[in-house]
DNA sequence: CCTTGACCTTCCCATGACTGGAAGGACTAT
DNA sequence: ATAGTCCTTCCAGTCATGGGAAGGTCAAGG
């Protein structure tokens, strides 16, 4: 199977899978032409990293949870391990970007966002308005 | 006022100023040493665009709102705009971290996490288990 | 005057995970 | 033969820094 078929049946870009292919997440053969051939296990393969990206994991855990993944004697433990920092490091993220949303709605809110130059949202980044305390 | 002080009183490291210059955020003057010379309204700017920065502005957003807060003559309804979109896009990531967070929670409560290899992560990722409905 | 150490300068490389594009070879259909 | 689509590699860019090398400047102490 080409690139092409495979990019549509993994649903990843062919650009994506060819950097999967440079980084050694996968190793596809190659066609007597050069061309990648990528066959059932390197769809699997593909469409495995792809929803682990979907669920946020970077490329270096998708390395380790693809070793899992192919390894019989794996310990449930190291999956969950991974997954239960990459959970933590999820929900950090929220609420550092609902701290945000707090005062930005309220700046936000708080701007009559008119013709007139007064403004809150400026006012706040000027260090001039004391935030709420 | 030298970077090294300059840092300290706005809370950005010596690079990031430095970088700042190099993109055009901000231009002090220099010293007959060569040395870069700020004074205390590129020191205003710094804490300007660093609480911008805080509340997840873009470099651009920082460009565009510090244009918008020396410009006596703006209208607050292009701050509100450049806020409001900056609020939109970080309410979209939270809903897309929620989402995976949702995700990932019920297969790390779901993992067993001993030394047995099910693990119904890795049978998620592998595409193996239908997801819930 | 010389040295040490702290500061400053520019420049280049690395990050993460791709994405875009150029230059050129391979295949298919007419 | 030619056109069009696919494939290849390689290089550069993204975003907002951070790290570190090589070298100039300055203030203090001996």
């Amino acid at each position: 199977m080409n690139i092409g078929e495979t990019a549509e049946k993994s649903g990843l870009p062919a650009k994506t899978i060819r950097y999967y292919e440079d980084i050694g997440l996968i190793k596809p053969k190659r066609s007597a032409n050069g061309y990648r051939d990528f066959d059932a296990q390197d769809l699997h393969k593909l469409a495995f990293i792809g929803r682990a990206r979907a669920l946020g994991f970077a490329i270096e855990d998708c390395r380790n949870l693809l070793a899992l993944y192919e390894d019989a004697e794996r310990a449930s433990a190291d999956v969950k391990r991974i997954a239960h920092e990459h959970l933590q490091r999820i929900e950090g993220k929220i609420a550092q970007l609902q701290s945000m949303q707090d005062t930005l709605s309220d700046l936000v809110h708080a701007c009559s966002g008119d013709h007139r130059p007064d403004c809150p949202i400026l006012g706040d980044l000027s260090g001039m308005l004391a935030p709420k305390l």
